[in-house]
DNA sequence: GATGCATAGTATCAAAACGATATATAAACA
DNA sequence: TGTTTATATATCGTTTTGATACTATGCATC
């Protein structure tokens, strides 16, 4: 399940641009999958070379031209194989808490800082959650809907353990740091 | 906050070799950084090559040398101004989330063998942060018990979650499928 | 007695992904 | 007038991934 095969799933939605692909990376998928212009514009092209989309251009007046991929049979029929062969993993890639693991060789006030930081971009992801909500709230499939309440659930459950434990970091200062 | 500076953080902690690094990854990291050869060797080779670190060899009788590193004052002034100069990421990349999404192509067995599959790998962290529990439970710096609660507590609530909302996704099947 | 697997250890490589940047145009905004 | 935002595609060096190779011992299985 790498880009490539996410894109062609967002293309069972209906066509789209590589732009519009990275808008939805942006919104619905932000909270779990990443992927930026250097990984959608080859996936693209891998999965037209492949014959799994199509490919039209549209020209547009003062913008450059779209080019919009399509989903074709081939396409849908490798996807629904893709997604039944596989054991879908789920990885965090935590800077955060790689930090903390070294707290203790940090200013208390660093520590506070990071902590802070967190929350503050745990409550983007809280207000993305409600603009989603909002936006488009019914008509969606239920995997839509089962992936936004899991992004809640955790952001929700992370708020909540950094609130109540984050006094724990300050509490126990290194006597002097020299392990050597 | 890449390989380099997580492998000299666990330096901090006394000599290593790859080796021993790869250990740490696959415990107590195991639920928040993965890192495999393929980063930690090179990452310690450019560390050395920087002078963060410097390298011993071991001879062993029968098995390889060991290359033993050993964080210097360099390395560890390095490090903290790499800690306190960054405001570090949290970032999940889940394909299995991203299989949820198009559970609406799948057959609902599937879907259903999928999330068993998730619950049985939740489980295993679970077994895991149990052990690391009993292992060495005193003496841990605070910043590594903070970030085995947040294991806990994450997968927890990602257990909690797939168990209290999977019936939500065999519930509405797709009519046709044929959107394109 | 051979095969296979686990442990101990270092190392490399192709493919994938990341992150930043370049290019071009127009509208809105200060 | 100058800056930012939006629309759109594309590239490129660096990092990461995931698998594999190599050496060597020991232990269990066939």
């Amino acid at each position: 399940m790498d880009v490539k095969t996410v894109c062609l799933g967002m293309l069972t939605d209906g066509p789209a641009s590589g732009y519009d692909l990275k808008k939805e990376f942006e919104s619905s998928f932000a909270h779990f999958f990443a992927a930026g212009y250097g990984s959608i514009y080859p996936a693209l092209s891998s999965l037209a070379e492949d014959g799994l989309v199509d490919c039209e251009l549209v020209p547009q007046d003062g913008k450059p031209d779209r080019k919009v991929y399509r989903i074709t049979d081939t396409g849908r029929a490798f996807l629904l194989e893709a997604l039944e062969n596989t054991t879908p993993c789920h990885k965090v890639r935590s800077e955060f808490l790689a930090t903390m693991c070294f707290a203790h060789l940090m200013r208390p006030e660093v520590v506070e800082a990071v902590l802070d930081n967190r929350l503050a971009d745990i409550a983007r992801y809280q207000e993305l959650f409600r603009e989603l909500e909002t936006s488009c709230d019914q008509d969606w499939p239920a995997g839509a809907e089962f992936v936004l309440g899991f992004g809640k659930a955790m952001t929700a459950a992370m708020e909540t353990y950094i609130r109540d434990n984050r006094h724990k970091l300050a509490a126990k200062p290194v006597a002097t740091t020299a392990a050597g």
